[in-house]
RNA sequence: GGACGUAUAGCUCAGCGGUAGAGCACUGCAUUGACAUUGCAGGGGUCGCAAGUUCAAACCUUGCUACGUCCA
């Protein structure tokens, strides 16, 4: 098939992906070989594809085209995540958008509504995917909301209550107004706003007063009055209607007169308003402030344990929608009531709970019109005694961008704690331990330091679209948590009325199932059948290709065979890789829930690259309108350039910023590779018949075969590595510096008399292996691009007999000791010969250009000083320098001494003749500077190795690499030197 | 307040003990012959600052400065 003058992305990104995915290239069918797992961080289903997902995914598809390759059986698990929160809110707002609301629907009714815009527009992100070439497996695409999966995420429901893991508590929990839910500690957001803070006079009760006396640090009186009152500082005065007491140091002076007493709060109506008592407690700061805190164990966290240490009622004061309370008795009634329990009337939490302290003036308020009424109120009664401003650390729920409340209510938590134990112990063993690996390690003592300190972890939502919590509660509130309500009633008894628990799941508890729920777990727990064994590296080269040619595409699909359960061949997965920022919400999570239930890791390697920061290093955001559309990027370079910069600048431990010049550089190299192989085809370079490296005698040839082999070497290591960076670095400098620049260039067919003449046989079956090589390596980076030139490479009558996806990986062995061999019975190094012609070309070239002397112009020129082991070479060194150099190298004759240009190099000086048309001046210039660099480099050296201590104590190989460089220094000036004298001589 | 990260060419980044590198940008030259999405040649850096370890430091240690992120 001849390839194409221009190459165009999209045209074979379309019909390359089409065809893997039709004929099942993804799908993990080799069972005899060794599996090769990675679960996709699940995408939220409402989602589309953003530049982050573009890294990870690119990340993932490369680690899994190199397992294919390597004969691994690679499954990419793949899905979407059901994404509690936003699905809901989408639908929601269509909904909106035609007048009608959540709640004019039961729930089934709008639960069906979820589904059919799932149907319709969900899981956008999964064409997206497929875009970028990810080579997922498809065909068991998952859903968190998929029966299966439900399933298990009840079961592990079930289980952890059965096992005392996960309970129900009345707790302080992060609710967001917005979404009127719970939700995680991770779901919230701190920063830094611009608040107030209002000092306010509490009287005290009964009109008492004492000593208020302040000493600075010697002991000395500073300041001294008579009080009434104590004076407290809050950011949050709305908050003070529920205020249980007022607390202060217990090592704090000012107030150990009033420690005991108790206090009015200065505010709602006069006849009825509250006594709290004045407590000690370890957690005011006697610095800040006054030294004097209000608790308001119902909406603080700070203030919640303190309320629970010294049993101070925690009155609510807002409802789902962070308003002012307007449910229960009028104000009157409840104030009498909390004025009873603060002098000593026995309480529970839910007589607490039920009492609305809120004044009747204030109920419905919103928080903050609330807080203004608070102010201005007290403000009135002159009990204010000032208000500053201050920055204050305000915490916002992550998407929905409202002020979180801090609130009493009753939800489901898993005792995280426990749960966290082995999930530590795992990542401290590593992967050699049966743990695993964090890579880079330098997030380890981030995932100790939270794990460690890890909460109860809140997983009940109120929200409609989840998976429903299994729990159901029967008249006094009793609980019966089961796998359905058949189950629950055979707890509860034959005739007990259940109700079942209104509320869903967290999306995050079924994601953290991801590495065992998509694999068929519960169902699949025990394997159906023993693993069948067999050669356990991959299918061999001979099996796949039968017995007429070898070929370099040994791993087939086997079909029909039974294999175990996809659980127990794929659990644990290999890697993870995931952005940092989901460390806790899901990755911690996913090794916590997979220790637990797989009594496994669910992976061996957990990967954690960096976010794809905006070119100015921001943080993308829609709201910035500074984020980058990855499709965008894939229309306009295509998927293989955007790939290829993923991983070029993944290294490890730093975000990426954006840089578009760099994707389209990507691009540039594609093209380059697409008019490389276009000119291999032109030249009756055709596609290899053989996984090793074939035989060859050129120089060129050897030297090529030994640059792959080391090019593999270098990928190789990047990919136990996990540097992104260095493989593509490798295989980008190979393909363009090596083989393009000068391989191709070396082997290219001269024109005689303007006609071109063929190339040598040898070097096309070299070439033609090589640029096979590179096809493969370069594969998992663009996939697009190797498939299309691997088939159109080939034979027109011999097509490829698997496609590039299902290729084998070059192996370093197979090019046996390429590059020494004998050449006129002298041994010669292949490499040192090549590393000396591209040397001495390229001093030619820039003596040209450096002259002004055409790059074009025919010269000729003479060898002098030539070691034996150039002059074996020679034949190949004339031809390549009337190809390459436009120098043709007389072989006999008397070397001229005048008009020449001199290049010494290793070992050998280039004589070129340049009569006429040589400037002195420019000649000893040039001379001159080339000798000077010669000189200071060696005697940068001989100083190096004069000095004792350094030939004493440096390792042997650095002295003798320092000796080598000295003498081959030392005679390349001595030669420029001699150049130097011949010239000025004239 | 604690933890972590980053500071290398104009920009974006590799290198992490043995003579400073890449891509882009920049300068000059080149167009019958794979490729101007190109080729050839070149300019450009006291490797944030300071001290220490070492025969030798961009690299190791300590301190400092600046920026960033996370957790309180």
């Amino acid at each position: 098939m001849t390839i194409d003058k221009n190459f165009d992305p999209a045209a074979i990104e379309k019909k390359w992906y089409a065809h893997w995915e039709n004929t099942g290239a993804f799908r993990p069918e080799r069972p005899a070989a060794e599996p090769f797992t990675i679960v996709n961080p699940p995408p939220n289903v409402t989602g589309s594809l953003h530049i982050g997902h573009a890294l990870d995914n690119t990340l993932q598809d490369i680690l899994i085209r190199h397992a294919r390759l390597l004969g691994k059986d690679a499954l990419w698990v793949v899905g979407t995540d059901h994404a509690g929160i936003a699905t809901q809110m989408v639908v929601e707002r269509q909904l909106n958008a035609q007048q009608q609301k959540r709640t004019d629907f039961t729930r089934e009714e709008f639960i069906a509504k979820v589904w059919e815009w799932k149907q319709t527009s969900g899981g956008e992100i999964t064409g997206q995917l497929r875009r970028l070439g990810c080579s997922m497996d498809w065909e068991n695409e998952r859903f968190t909301m998929d029966e299966g999966f439900s399933k298990a995420v009840i079961k592990v429901f079930v289980d952890l209550y059965n096992q005392g893991l996960l309970y129900r508590d009345k707790r302080l929990v992060n609710w967001d107004p917005h979404f009127k839910s719970a939700i995680s500690d991770l779901e919230v957001e701190t920063r830094e706003v611009q608040g107030h803070m209002w000092h306010f006079k509490y009287p005290l009760a009964g009109g008492e007063t004492y000593t208020y006396i302040e000493r600075d640090a010697d002991g000395t009186i500073i300041f001294e009055e008579m009080r009434d009152y104590i004076s407290i500082a809050t950011t949050r005065p709305e908050t003070m209607l529920g205020d249980g007491a007022v607390a202060v140091h217990p090592g704090d002076e000012r107030y150990k007169p009033i420690v005991g007493k108790l206090c009015e709060i200065p505010v709602g109506p006069k006849e009825y308003r509250r006594l709290i008592p004045i407590i000690t407690d370890e957690y005011p700061d006697p610095d800040f402030g006054s030294g004097a805190v209000k608790i308001t164990g119902a909406h603080d966290a700070n203030d919640y344990g303190v309320a629970q240490r010294n049993n101070i009622p925690m009155y609510r004061l807002m409802d789902e929608i962070a308003a002012m309370r307007s449910d229960g008795a009028p104000y009157a009634e409840a104030a009498a009531h909390a004025k009873a329990i603060a002098s000593g009337a026995p309480w529970t939490a839910a007589d607490i709970d039920a009492l609305n302290l809120v004044p009747d003036a204030y109920r419905g308020l919103d928080r903050y019109e609330a807080r203004k009424r608070v102010v201005a109120d007290i403000g009135a009664d002159g009990l204010m005694i000032k208000v500053e401003d201050k920055t204050i650390q305000q915490p916002f729920g992550d998407r929905s961008g409202v002020v979180i409340e801090s609130m009493l209510t009753d939800q489901w938590y898993v005792d995280a704690k426990t749960l966290a134990g082995p999930a530590i112990e795992a990542a401290r063993k590593g992967a050699a331990g049966g743990g695993f690996d964090i890579v880079p390690k330098s997030w380890e003592k981030t995932y100790y330091n939270w794990m460690e300190n890890i909460q109860p972890w809140c997983v009940s939502r109120q929200l409609w679209w989840g998976h429903r919590i299994p729990a159901w509660f029967d008249a006094d509130g009793e609980i019966y948590v089961a796998e359905d309500a058949a189950g629950a009633q055979a707890l509860a008894g034959e005739g007990t009325a259940l109700t079942q628990d209104e509320d869903v799941l967290d999306t995050w508890f079924s994601s953290a199932l991801w590495p065992f729920g998509t694999l068929g777990w519960p169902e699949d727990a025990v394997a159906p059948l023993p693993f069948r064994g067999g050669d356990g590296g991959g299918a061999s080269q001979d099996s796949a290709t039968g017995a007429e040619t070898p070929h370099p595409n040994p791993s087939p699909k086997e079909e029909g065979l039974k294999v175990q359960s996809l659980l127990n061949r794929h659990y644990p997965g290999d890697v993870l890789i995931s952005g940092f920022d989901i460390l806790f919400f899901w990755d911690a999570r996913m090794a916590m829930q997979g220790l637990h239930f797989m009594k496994d890791v669910p992976w061996k390697t957990l990967y954690l690259h960096g976010l794809v920061r905006a070119a100015d290093g921001s943080k993308m955001s829609k709201s910035k309108g500074n984020s980058v559309d990855p499709i965008g990027l894939i229309d306009e370079y295509g998927a293989d350039a955007l790939r290829f910069f993923m991983a070029a600048m993944e290294s490890q431990g730093r975000d990426i910023k954006m840089d578009e010049g760099r994707v389209a550089g990507y691009r540039n190299f594609a093209t380059k590779l697409w008019n490389a192989a276009r000119f291999a085809q032109s030249n009756g370079i055709g596609g290899s018949h053989s996984v090793s490296a074939p035989k060859a005698e050129l120089a060129v040839n050897r030297w090529i075969i030994g640059e792959v082999v080391e090019t593999v070497e270098k990928l190789n290591k990047a990919f136990a590595e996990f540097r992104f960076d260095g493989m593509a670095d490798a295989i980008y400098h190979f393909v363009w510096d090596q083989f393009c620049d000068w391989y191709l260039e070396l082997i290219k067919p001269a024109f005689v008399d303007g006609e071109k003449q063929a190339m040598d046989a040898e070097s096309k079956v070299v070439a033609g292996w090589v640029l096979d090589q590179i096809l493969v390596m370069l594969h998992p980076f663009m996939p697009f691009i190797t498939e299309e030139l691997w088939h159109s490479m080939a034979d027109s009558g011999q097509p490829r007999k698997y496609d590039i996806i299902h290729a084998e990986w070059p192996q370093p062995e197979a090019s046996a000791n390429p590059i020494v061999a004998a050449v006129n019975n002298q041994a010669v190094d292949a490499q040192v010969y090549m590393h000396w012609l591209i040397k001495t070309i390229i001093a030619v070239r820039s003596a040209r250009n450096e002259m002004g002397i055409s790059p074009g112009l025919p010269l000729s020129a003479f060898l002098e000083d030539v070691t034996s082991d150039l002059w074996g070479m020679l034949p190949e060194v004339h031809s390549v320098f009337q190809k390459v150099g436009r120098i043709n190298i007389q072989r006999v004759g008397n070397v001229p001494t005048d008009g020449v240009l001199r290049i010494a190099a290793l070992g050998a000086t280039l004589v070129v003749s340049l009569e006429g048309v040589i400037d002195i001046d420019a000649e000893r210039a040039r001379i001159t500077k080339a000798m000077e660099a010669a000189v200071k480099e060696r005697d940068a050296l001989a100083g190096r190795l004069s000095n004792a201590a350094f030939v004493e104590r440096a390792k042997s190989e650095a002295v003798e690499k320092a000796r080598a460089d000295m003498a081959e220094k030392a005679a390349e000036a001595e030669r420029l030197s001699a150049a130097l004298a011949r010239v000025t001589g004239k």
